[in-house]
DNA sequence: CTGCGCATCATACTTTCATATGATGCGCCC
DNA sequence: GGGCGCATCATATGAAAGTATGATGCGCAG
């Protein structure tokens, strides 16, 4: 059976590894470049944040136990940052609090050491792909906010308001303009966010958390 | 410091907890009744299922370990009946992949025994603090397919394509109808289901999760 | 058989929406 | 100062949508 370990780009998917110890970095970017993942591995956590590869990577392979940020505040600066890579633990000094704790954080698997070497390679897999999904709406997020972002600040109330469900005259009140001016506006609308039908656009602005207020 | 053990309604949240100790029953019926929640007990898996309880609780405290039926099972059963109830894990023999594959399974914690009390109603606090805002949400859809329910067929056919994006005119060829008499339809689609816009209509379209196909 | 819900359509009218053309004014940058 | 983007509005026209009245036909339960 072969995984999926490629970016629908034909790209293979970046995996990052973060572990303190030599020995275990190598094993793994030996086993995970053996299915055919780009492997990168990062001795400090601090060297993985602030590397590309921080966005990039669609997996993070993590030891729980490291000097000066645990596994647990790589993760929460991660959170913090917004970036949703899938995080898979693994640690020596495994308990049971330890691990629930990881998992309500987020994490997609917590592996004790040793683990057998299949055990890491589903939870890779898990995570990747889980994360190519995600990549796919993130980028059809980017590509709308980039859109919107054309919009002039008088395109977006007209926007929020008639998504909102209100006529043009009432959008005209509410704003203080004329109905006609209000078309206007409504119509550089759906050609900026090439929406092709109102239930479009309502949808589209649904997306963007663009909600009742003016 | 008061924790929400009430319902929307007033009425205290019901928290069920099934495990084979009758000491570990009592214990906890103690406790969590103590903090104000309503409490079912129940020592036979099998007795929590049949019961209404499996439905109506707030928070389902489980014990891993049991005759014939495992927490685990339990937890399964439930997903395979779509009944999302919190799940609060405990259990003595507690390891960290029988935990890790709790959590993955869904369940709010994991607290091996013995666990701090205020740990337990911590779990429980949280567990049942979701499910308040679930079924909210669960209500809410299920007064909508409630209205969507009284819609004759050809209203649910007009409603699709309308919130799909199509003008009348396109609904019209595409079912074989007049212009007219899709424009009747539509309206009282908005009637029966009460909205007042159209950019409404199609949010409640989403949330049926009415997609494409007429 | 008769009433009822459903679906269908026509005619007619009103309102809303969309778009084009043309014009004015403002701030701003080179 | 002249061009440019933005906002504003008028007028005009056509399309689309919403509503009301009235009518026909079908199937089905009482």
């Amino acid at each position: 059976m072969q995984v999926q370990t490629r970016t629908r780009e034909g790209r293979a998917a970046v995996v990052a590894i973060v572990d303190d110890d030599d020995s275990v970095r190598e094993a793994l970017r030996n086993l995970l470049r053996s299915v055919g993942y780009e492997v990168q591995t990062f001795g400090d956590p601090r060297a993985f944040l602030d590397s590309t590869e921080a966005r990039a990577a669609s997996c993070l392979v993590l030891d729980v136990r490291m000097p000066a940020i645990s596994g647990f505040d790589l993760q929460g600066e991660l959170s913090r940052r917004r970036i949703e890579i899938p995080v898979v633990f693994m640690t020596g000094f495994a308990d049971v609090p330890m691990s629930v704790r990881a998992m309500k954080a987020g994490a997609r698997d917590f592996l004790p050491k040793p683990f057998r070497e299949q055990d890491m390679l589903d939870a890779v897999a898990a995570g990747v792909r889980s994360d190519l999904l995600r990549r796919d709406t993130e980028d059809r997020k980017v590509a709308l906010a980039k859109r919107f972002a054309q919009l002039t600040t008088r395109e977006r109330e007209v926007m929020a308001l008639a998504t909102a469900g209100m006529m043009n005259k009432q959008i005209a009140f509410e704003l203080g303009l004329s109905e006609i001016t209000v078309k206007i506006h409504r119509g550089k609308v759906m050609r900026k966010m090439e929406a092709k039908s109102f239930a479009e656009l309502v949808r589209l602005a649904d997306e963007l958390g663009l909600r009742g207020r003016a």
